[in-house]
DNA sequence: CTGCATCCCCTCAGATACTG
DNA sequence: CAGTATCTGAGGGGATGCAG
């Protein structure tokens, strides 16, 4: 297998040819959630040719960043779940995440919010120096997603689905009807008071806080 | 001009969608370091078809990513130079830098090594922590590759060439007969001494504290 | 000489259908 | 469920042409 690369050796060229061809990273994105089976993979990538997931699926666990694994017998099937190498792509995509984020406007009709974009999202925003000693749980409600966040002394984790456990805060987000349900709007829905609380309300502002990045001065 | 995007209200989607393109982030490198004419970039980037680098200028112009300015008087001719918002692509290189250098073996033959990329990969060490306070000037020579870096009170900058001023060290990689001339190629001189020094001895130590990444236990 | 535009070829992405 | 098979067309790779 012949794989057409940049010739250069430098670490961004080659982490290009590993993880830079199209929906390679957004494969990487979802598998940073959770392990995933080929049909939730494309099912979270609209749009996506079934070969060119399956190539990619390929190419990645070659380059040693997805592992394909079968699953034993309660479920069984086939399972891909990223390799420690690929653990350490989160970076990456925090970064990228990020600065796509600030040259992200509105959503365009058509646009469609995966709760695994939403999750990145949050973790993008995560603030380490906020964090640092807290503990708490929060679980997110926005339109049909649901996520959440825990931190155990500044311990971060984060996933889609209910909270592992009884969260100390529910937020559930008031949206407009025109409101995507993203986690954008949730934290300016949050920002703004939109949001309905099962818990102490001081956890909101402590989320807020530790999950949202401060305004630029 | 219709793009094809990934129809994702998602950071990391959007990213890709503007500078996911084959080649882009590569253009992109090359401008960090300093704006880079027509025949410069294509020098900079062998292989790169010229159709391929006037189709990409113009997209990540219109992304905000890159200004082209006709240049004055003096040189005149197209200069492109990052917008500030390119500039704030560099976490984004800096992070797919250091994650590729990771999975970068030995180079194979006929890999092309560009000042360009050697420069990233020092500014991917820098360890602002240890260069806090840290004033001073160095000046690297690996091969025919010339490059500086200039500490002021923590202050980071870098260039490709000769230091601007008077370096207080300059370092010359003793390479061996298959040495490619890398980043790399020199810190592991410098580590094991090979290297010639013209300055106090004592500052090769403070660079490579500042300059390189440390082992991991 | 710089800064592209054009042409041709061919790979690979995109879409759909189908199978173990 | 987890892919493979097949077709089409956009776009990358490479060479060349050409105006300012």
């Amino acid at each position: 297998m012949k794989r057409r690369d940049y010739g250069q050796y430098c670490g961004l060229a080659r982490a290009l040819d590993l993880v830079g061809e199209r929906w390679a990273l957004l494969i990487v994105r979802d598998l940073t959630i959770r392990p995933r089976r080929y049909t939730d993979l494309q099912a979270g990538l609209p749009g996506i040719p079934t070969n060119v997931l399956s190539t990619r699926l390929k190419e990645l666990e070659q380059a040693g960043v997805v592992e394909r694994r079968v699953a034993p017998a309660p479920q069984r099937g086939v399972v891909y779940a990223l390799t420690p190498v690929g653990q350490d792509l989160e970076p990456v995509l925090l970064a990228l995440g990020r600065w796509g984020s600030s040259q992200l406007g509105d959503p365009r009709p058509g646009d469609v919010i995966s709760p695994d974009a939403a999750v990145l999202n949050m973790r993008a925003n995560f603030q380490p120096a906020e964090a640092a000693g807290v503990t708490g749980s929060w679980e997110i409600h926005v339109g049909d997603l649901v996520a959440y966040a825990v931190l155990t002394d500044g311990e971060f984790e984060s996933g889609i689905g209910p909270a592992p456990g009884k969260p100390d805060l529910v937020m559930t987000a008031r949206l407009g009807a025109d409101d995507v349900p993203s986690y954008r709007a949730f934290v300016k829905a949050a920002k703004s008071g939109k949001v309905d609380l099962v818990g102490p309300r001081e956890l909101l502002d402590t989320f807020l806080r530790v999950f949202t990045v401060p305004k630029a001065a």
